[in-house]
DNA sequence: ATAGAGCGTCACAGATATTTCATAAATAAC
DNA sequence: GTTATTTATGAAATATCTGTGACGCTCTAT
């Protein structure tokens, strides 16, 4: 499984880097960013991103106007740093969808303790159902695709076919394993037909297209660069 | 509709006191006991507590070990007071299942806030027996819907069903479960028959209906746009 | 007995997906 | 370079699925 990514934004350095080693050290990825704008590059570049954590004064953009540009499209959890017993930035930030409120100077392992119970909470932690590969995300369970973030319309036999190179990946795949597992394994018909879809699947994920990649007299194979 | 029900344990009745009338001016109901015992006691005869207010410090079962017991069969939320600083507490706390940690002394607009926002991401105000998801809100013990606060008849079909859309949100459901859930697991009919009864809730709840997706060639998913 | 509500079934139209087909383009072998 | 084979592509033909209204059955209240 991948690893569940983590965006922390502060405008000092060293105070990321205090964030991301604990969180590191629980096996997290860490995406970092200096101030309000890149957090949001950052965020929607990304997209798969199950936590961010922002503090609130910062160049640019400050930390509520991220967190409410942010809520504008996205519930995923938030947790703000702010100076501590800033009570009235508290209620702000409640007000604006925070989930947690840290305030500084606090103890690493209380951050950590509050991302844990936060992604639990968020049932972000377990997921079998979750494919990202190459910024194409899977969610099987919602039977959603998104592509770098941007989610896109899949019929049927598409989106099982997306799921398969995914599943697959770096693997080449015959026409005929294609056909015994995305058709039915007593499917007789036109090998051409998975051609077809291909196009349809490439031209629907834009660029990201290039991914599915044909190998001439045999299949296709699904490889992320 | 019903009011919320908060159980609020502390063994000082100032502090209960104190709690309970700022939550009571956010028209929660409150209810108090004043040790663990009696705030299980209280717990598994009301049932439908929707959020649990505990001290640390008690005689008889202090807070962690009731927060165990209720653990043990119920998500309900918790927040947990304890002393200030108390920081290998606080860890003890999300390792248990913990929701929120406020320390003493506490402001009780914070206090107030939080209690806000935990409803507010649970989803639901009563345990299990409100749901509220887009302005749709099904109250389960009443049997009553209602969209944006105005109430409208379902019947028993109807309701089953839009109850088992919202417990789902942002699910996927294929007609087979839909039927296995909705109807007997032993049901053979048509599957045309879950189409006909989407088609009426659609109608009945109005521009919501659209929340009621269509995942062409698998069935339907209740998600809030 | 009758009317009305709830439920399941059905047929059909319209929507959408899937497959086929013809042809162009690409690739490999010679 | 030429030829044979394979793949890409667009359009057309088919197949499949969903939305909908109508109908009949059952149950309940009147």
């Amino acid at each position: 499984m991948e690893k569940i990514k983590i965006l922390v934004v502060d405008d000092e350095s060293r105070m990321r880097k205090l964030v991301r080693d604990f969180l590191v050290r629980e096996d997290y990825e860490v995406l970092e960013a200096g101030d309000g704008e890149a957090a949001l590059d950052i965020f929607y570049k990304e997209k798969n991103i199950a936590l961010l954590i922002l503090d609130v004064m910062m160049p640019k953009l400050n930390g509520w106007e991220v967190c409410r540009e942010i809520r504008e499209t996205s519930k995923v959890p938030i947790i703000m740093l702010t100076a501590k017993g800033d009570e009235e930035d508290e209620l702000t930030g409640f007000d604006l969808g925070v989930d947690e409120y840290i305030s500084k100077p606090f103890s690493p392992k209380i951050l950590v303790a509050r991302v844990g119970a936060i992604l639990r909470r968020s049932g972000k932690t377990e997921e079998g159902n979750i494919l990202s590969k190459g910024g194409i995300v899977i969610d099987k369970t919602a039977r959603t695709v998104t592509v770098d973030g941007k989610q896109i319309d899949l019929s049927f036999k598409e989106f099982e076919l997306l799921t398969y190179f995914l599943e697959n990946e770096g693997i080449a795949l015959s026409r005929e394993k294609i056909l015994n597992h995305v058709w039915n394994y007593d499917y007789f018909g036109d090998a051409r037909t998975i051609d077809t879809h291909v196009k349809k699947l490439r031209a629907k994920i834009g660029e990201k297209g290039e991914y599915i990649k044909t190998i001439w007299g045999m299949g296709y194979k699904f490889e992320v660069e």
